[in-house]
DNA sequence: GTCTATAGATGGATAGAC
DNA sequence: GTCTATCCATCTATAGAC
């Protein structure tokens, strides 16, 4: 109900997947492979939005301006529509080029660095990540999408934290401000729309920023 | 179409409306002990499982040992199960009665006090947690929920760091303590079962504290 | 490739007997 | 308070014409 349905559209063919059916073909031939693109754009949209249980092959075909047994002629079932949609849009390939970035031992620039990446790549593909956190522990298929996608999001940060302190500081403090920063990281992707960084992702980067520079000394040593 | 017009008799059921009788079943069986309670059990701990959509009444009703139509008896529709579910057994109790630590300054020790006390009556209300952050956003009955979950747990955090550190550190860097640890407790219940104080936590709360301990000139300030 | 028509099942919800 | 029987809407999926 609330109003989510913002951008990415991500179809070649810059319509509005909302009605008014493109029944022509955009480049003069055979128009068939839109419809395809077109059936998986409105399920994004809409699984995202309602959920996937929640919405209807039917309003599926609705918003995509095509016959619910379209649907069915290029998808054997529903399920198998949420597959492709993992398959072709997934996370897996999001996240993949980010890069480690360096800083010479600034850590606080080196996450804000690193948040302002990943959030630029998770804005291309907010609807899918809305879709496999929410329908995770519930659709079987979101269940693998959803733990490479948490073990992709620590790995790079544990890597830039790394890569950034080096052997300045103990093992455990390093694994300690990773595990802290993920979580803000994936509180700032569970509240979407991601707008750039966040406020709390600044303050995070300050928080762990402060603990890895401190000496261990100082204080009680980390949990292990 | 037949079998309509069998009986007549229009029987009066004049019964008392006050329900003194327990009526609990002698030998355990599904008896009748309260169906209403069953009832929201079942929706309870399939809504949490499958999620809102994917649970029919039928199968609440089978869980229970009930008829359908006894769940429409004590709820006009499968939605007032859901906002009955979160009237009577929401988050609004459950973080209640915490209490703010006291620790004379010691913040890591503190931090992790609360997060044992939350994980406590979050153990109790589980489920109806799962549902909550699972249908947000979808379901418009567990919005307001899931909103006043989250200030009341952004509010225990920044009470419990204000306690601890008082006037020892700045009004900034208590906020940005507060804030990166209460997304790790987020985490956390995202992650059910909760059993106990996590790994994640305990180290979260030494980044904390030794952010919160270090000198705001030691590097520079915390975001605003 | 796309449509009309429909099957087959299940969904939520109601009426009324006991 | 609980059940039997039923209605109507909607859902997934299939068959077959063009």
């Amino acid at each position: 109900m609330s109003a989510r349905d913002r951008g990415q559209g991500g179809a070649p063919t810059g319509r509005d997947p909302g009605r008014s059916a493109p029944l022509t073909s955009p480049f003069g031939g055979k128009g068939a492979r839109d419809s395809r693109t077109l059936i998986l754009d409105s399920a994004q949209r809409l699984f995202a939005e309602f959920g996937y249980s929640a919405t209807s092959t039917m309003r599926i075909a609705e918003a995509a301006g095509v016959t619910r047994t379209l649907i069915f002629h290029y998808f054997p079932t529903k399920q198998a529509i949420l597959a492709a949609l993992l398959d072709e849009r997934g996370l897996r390939d999001a996240l993949a080029d980010v890069d480690v970035p360096q800083t010479h031992g600034d850590l606080q620039a080196a996450l804000l660095m690193l948040a302002e990446q990943i959030h630029h790549r998770l804005q291309l593909s907010e609807q899918v990540l809305q879709i496999v956190l929410h329908e995770r522990s519930c659709q079987p298929l979101t269940e693998r999408p959803y733990v490479e996608f948490m073990e992709r999001l620590e790995s790079l940060v544990q890597d830039t934290v790394a890569e950034t302190l080096g052997d300045r500081t103990t093992k455990a403090t390093m694994q300690a401000t990773a595990s802290t920063f993920a979580a803000v990281l994936l509180r700032d992707a569970l509240q979407a729309p991601l707008t750039g960084i966040s406020r709390d992702c600044e303050q995070s980067a300050y928080v762990c920023a402060c603990a890895a520079g401190t000496d261990p000394s100082w204080t009680r040593e980390p949990p292990t």
